[in-house]
DNA sequence: ACATTGACCTGAGAGC
DNA sequence: TGCTCTCAGGTCAATG
């Protein structure tokens, strides 16, 4: 599920729920999943401390403990967050539970161990060290530098979206409906598209990501005309109700409408 | 430089 | 009901 909607929310979620409360427990259940950083070491530095502020760039989430350093979460496929306070409603593939002095718990849940967790001095070192690009809700990233770095790659276009050391916080799912909304085949060669296509793309791009946000990344409060919900469903095409194909493009499945995405 | 494939994990859902 | 098979919204490494 995880990119960069979802992660958003995830972020708004923390910080409306876990903030500012002291934590009086914290446990790894899955030490496989830490990367640079020991159980132990987690836990120490999360003991007794707060967690104060939250960033996110591209599909990572940054949080800011008391202590200095922050917490580092990677949702892989199957990760969410959960803020509880009944024990009975941990949920089942818990890998690092925060138990606060108020009695309540956030636990992060990643089913597949697809995900990880880290802690790093300063966000801004662990995405340098990570090559990731600029996220992609950056306002920095503006549609000269979007053409430029579509232009000066051979890939498919589906691929560059999703290339997180190009931009940051595009998956599967959202590359599919930015190329959707954009008329684009997701198949096309990232150095064919023309100027208009490419200025129509990053539109979209930026339009797809904020409406996804606003509906909190739940398929069900989608625009009626956004194709993810219609991944599963009834593969109509919203635009012209024609047929939705699906294919395997830069090596995922790739939902399109053949009729509105021309190559 | 890029595409493809398989691996990492685990479970949901389809099909029988 | 229960079994087996396929697939899943992410990323990395190996190979061509």
């Amino acid at each position: 599920m995880p990119e960069l909607p979802d992660v958003e929310v995830f972020r708004q979620y923390m910080a409306s729920t876990a903030f500012h409360k002291k934590i009086s427990a914290a446990t790894v259940f899955s030490k496989e999943m830490l990367e640079s950083v020991s159980a132990p070491q987690l836990k120490k530095i999360l003991e007794g401390q707060t967690l104060e502020s939250g960033l996110r760039h591209g599909k990572y989430l940054f949080t800011e403990t008391s202590n200095g350093p922050w917490l580092v979460l990677h949702f892989g496929m199957t990760g969410f967050l959960k803020y509880f306070k009944d024990p009975d409603h941990q949920p089942s593939h818990t890998r690092l539970l925060l138990d606060f002095a108020n009695g309540y718990h956030l636990a992060y849940d990643c089913q597949r161990k697809l995900g990880m967790m880290s802690l790093t001095d300063a966000p801004g070192d662990f995405i340098r060290k990570s090559q990731l690009g600029p996220d992609a809700l950056d306002p920095d990233l503006d549609v000269d530098q979007f053409e430029q770095m579509v232009k000066e790659t051979t890939a498919i276009i589906k691929s560059t979206l999703m290339n997180q050391n190009r931009i940051a916080g595009i998956g599967n799912i959202y590359s599919d409906e930015m190329l959707f909304q954009a008329g684009i085949h997701p198949g096309a060669r990232s150095q064919d598209l023309s100027k208009t296509e490419i200025k129509r793309l990053y539109g979209e791009l930026k339009k797809v990501l904020q409406k996804a946000i606003e509906a909190r990344a739940d398929p069900n409060r989608f625009p009626d005309s956004f194709i993810i919900p219609h991944r599963r469903t009834d593969r109509v095409c919203p635009k012209c109700s024609g047929d939705i194909e699906k294919a395997k493009i830069a090596g995922r499945t790739a939902y399109f409408c053949p009729r509105c995405q021309q190559k």
